[in-house]
DNA sequence: GTCGGGATCCTCT
DNA sequence: GAGGATCCCGACA
């Protein structure tokens, strides 16, 4: 992967309708995207560089698999919309919601690569973390880019958190994913996306 | 109201 | 590789 070192280019944010396709899409597309939070201590942000697709109420893996909750309804709704959940009562899971339509699919954020607010996002994860760690796995995500329950239902269109249109197209692999043992049939599914060779991924 | 489980991560062995 | 941390959510009574 090659992009100029220092400040990050400044790119368009996307249109609604570029959210508004099947999970499994946006997954790959979401690849090379910068992601960005400007939190009111500081903006963080870097390119997104590992992905799953939670797919619509059939996949045994979705949150959407048992209908709408409060906790999920976001998911229900106009895709480009934020959703964050709480796991294991620690960690902070932050989604984007997909389409298409107002089907309940969305596409966790699993490792980022980060290129802006280092040090902001250092002071939040600890001293000690080395910084291909800073924002590798879901919940590590939303430490360092400070996202919480808070954030859960923003819309990435109008926000202090947005996503930039990439300017290459990086080199896409793909696998099951991680921590749904529990999902059958879904469980083996490749829908977990990953730029090659990328050390920030999380599980390599 | 109660209870069991979870889209994780870190430390220790 | 194993196990603990920690608490919200959803199912059920």
């Amino acid at each position: 992967m090659t992009r100029a070192a220092g400040a990050p280019a400044s790119a368009p944010a996307l249109a609604r309708d570029w959210f508004d396709r099947p999970a499994t899409t946006l997954a790959r597309e979401l690849l090379g995207c910068r992601f960005v939070h400007a939190a009111p201590d500081g903006t963080v942000g870097g390119l997104i560089v590992e992905t799953e697709a939670y797919r619509g109420p059939e996949d045994r893996a979705a949150h959407s698999a048992r209908g709408r909750t409060p906790r999920n309804a976001v998911m229900f709704g106009p895709p480009g919309f934020m959703y964050v959940y709480l796991v294991y009562g620690l960690h902070h899971c932050l989604n984007v919601v997909a389409g298409p339509g107002e089907k309940p699919e969305a596409v966790l954020i699993r490792a980022i690569a980060l290129d802006e607010g280092m040090e902001i996002a250092r002071a939040r994860r600890g001293p000690a973390v080395p910084e291909r760690r800073l924002a590798s796995g879901p919940g590590n995500v939303g430490a360092a880019l400070g996202i919480d329950r808070r954030h859960n239902g923003l819309d990435l269109l109008d926000s202090p958190v947005r996503v930039e249109a990439r300017d290459f197209s990086p080199r896409v692999i793909r696998g099951p994913r991680v921590g749904v043992d529990y999902a059958g049939a879904w469980t083996a599914r490749p829908l977990r996306f990953w730029i090659a060779d990328d050390p920030h991924v999380s599980r390599r």
